[in-house]
DNA sequence: GGAAATCAATCAGTGCACTGATTGATTTCC
DNA sequence: GGAAATCAATCAGTGCACTGATTGATTTCC
C-alpha cells in the first residue's frame, strides 16, 4: 500500500542524471550533434575502418540503434560508408573532413561541459562518482552474457 | 584528433547505467510495466487525486512524456482520468485496483533488483553512489530554472 | 564442395525524452 | 466584466533504446 522513496532506487537517479546531463549538453555543447553521435565521432577517431556492429560494441550502442545513429551522421556527411571488400556483410567507417573537425571542436566543449556538470562534487568525490557508476554498469552489463565458465557447462 | 576516454565521461557513464539497469528491469522486474510507469504509480499512490502536469513533475517526466506513459497507463485500464470539476484544464488521476495490484506486486520486485544492482558495492558505497548521483543531477535540474534571486533581477 | 550455422545489417514495433506550436479553459487586472 | 496573460493538455517532429524477425553474405564442417 505504502509508496516508496525513488530517491534510493538506482534506476531512477540513473534517469535523472541522465536528463539532467542530457539538458547541459543541449546549453554547453551542440543541439545538432548527440552525445551518442559522439561517441561514435570519438570511436571512430580512435579506430579509423571499424564496421557498424563493432562501433556499437566499443560505445555501448545495441545493433538497431547503431543503425539509426550512423545513418544520420552519414545524412550530415560527417562519416563514409564502404562495403568491406574482404567480407560483403560489413561497411567499414570512416569520419569525412567535417567529421574530424566537428569531433575537434565539440572535445574542448564536451570537456567544458564535464567540469560544470561534476562541479558539485570535490575533486575525490569527483573520482569516487566515476568510478561508482562504472563498477556498477559494467557488473549489470557482465549479466547480460553469462560469464565463460557457465556458458560452458551447457 | 586524439580520442578522448569516455570512461571519464559522466554523461557516457550516465547513459551505459541507465541501460544496465532497464536491461536488469526488464529481467529481474517487468517486461510490461518499464520504470517510469512504476515511478507514476507509485507517485499516484503516494498522492492520489494528482494531475498529469503534477504526477510529471514529480517523477521528473516533462509534459509529452508524461501524457505518453499515463496514456499507455490507461489502457491498461491501471488508472482513471477524471477531468476535473473545479479546473476543466485538468485531469485528476487515480490508481484502479488492478493498479494498486500491479503497484505492490512491483514494490516487492524493485526492492530485490536494487539489491542486485548495487551489490558490487559495499554498504558505505551504496550509500555514497545514491548520495553523489542525486547530487549531481540537482544541481544540473537546478541549472534549468534560475534560481529566485536571478530572476527577481531582470 | 555444398548444406547448415553464423553473422552484419535492416526492418517492424514499442516506449522514453525533448522542443516548439496549438487549443481550450481559467485567472488576472485594468 | 471583458481583454490579456497564464496554464493544462495535446500535437508534430526528432532522436535514443530495446526485442524479435528477416535478408543476404560468409564460414564451418561433414
Amino acid at each position: 500500500m505504502a509508496a516508496v522513496d525513488l530517491s534510493t532506487h538506482p534506476g531512477h537517479l540513473a534517469r535523472r542524471l541522465q536528463q539532467a546531463h542530457h539538458l547541459l549538453w543541449n546549453t554547453m555543447v551542440s543541439e545538432e550533434i548527440t552525445s551518442p553521435q559522439f561517441a561514435v565521432l570519438n570511436a571512430l577517431v580512435a579506430e579509423p575502418g571499424l564496421d557498424q556492429r563493432t562501433v556499437g560494441e566499443r560505445v555501448g550502442l545495441d545493433r538497431s540503434t547503431i543503425a539509426e545513429v550512423i545513418s544520420r551522421l552519414g545524412r550530415r556527411a560527417l562519416l563514409d560508408k564502404v562495403r568491406d571488400p574482404q567480407d560483403g556483410r560489413r561497411f567499414l567507417l570512416r569520419l569525412t573532413d567535417d567529421g574530424l573537425r566537428v569531433h575537434r571542436k565539440l572535445t574542448v566543449r564536451t570537456a567544458r561541459m564535464n567540469q560544470v556538470f561534476l562541479a558539485p562534487l570535490s575533486a575525490e568525490e569527483q573520482d569516487l562518482f566515476l568510478d561508482l557508476v562504472q563498477r556498477v554498469s559494467d557488473a549489470a552489463e557482465g549479466l547480460r552474457n553469462p560469464p565463460e565458465p557457465l556458458r560452458a557447462q551447457r
